[in-house]
DNA sequence: GCCAACGTTGGC
DNA sequence: GCCAACGTTGGC
């Protein structure tokens, strides 16, 4: 089981959304980097959820991978903001995921602390300027993660 | 293939 | 609003 960190505004889609509503489409991932990676997850991972874009940005939940390789709708939905007129239905560009609601952290482990606890390189998250949505969480980081972010409230 | 211009994310 | 750190696009 590998973990992830994966980041969300919680304007847009918080931790409340997917506790309310239970799983949810990632969707409208739009990055190929990103992509690669939602690729290569397997059911039963696990990620962080992170809320960006807010003071203060940090690690507020945790998540479950409960199905993987999903063609991601928006891109076909000439409404949505994500739409790929690119992108055909017997070739989609996008995938995503669908991820489980399993726990909320209050109050959550933010980004100052997270960088007290981990180098850029050992957390990518961490490294100043870093614009990837999903990241990939080694091992030992997630077992101090863990740690760090104690019982769920 | 190179590179400049431009766009996006997200912290501060 | 600014800026860092890229990714993407398009001319050549």
């Amino acid at each position: 089981m590998a973990h992830w960190l994966m980041k969300s505004e919680p304007d847009v889609f918080g931790i409340d959304h997917l506790k309310a509503e239970g799983t949810t489409l990632w969707d409208g991932i739009r990055n190929y980097q990103a992509r690669n990676f939602m690729r290569t997850m397997a059911i039963g991972d696990r990620a962080f959820f992170y809320h960006s874009n807010i003071t203060p940005p940090g690690i507020i939940g945790l998540m479950e991978v409960v199905e993987v390789g999903l063609p991601d709708p928006s891109q076909f939905d000439p409404q949505s903001k994500y739409f790929d007129p690119a992108s055909k239905p017997e070739a989609p560009r996008w995938d995503c995921v669908r991820l489980k609601y399993l726990a909320t952290f209050a109050p959550l482990l933010a980004l100052d602390r997270l960088r007290e606890e981990f180098t850029p390189e050992e957390l990518a998250v961490v490294r100043r300027g870093n614009r990837l949505s999903i990241l990939p969480v080694p091992e030992a980081c997630a077992t101090r993660l863990y740690e760090l972010l104690g019982a769920p409230s």
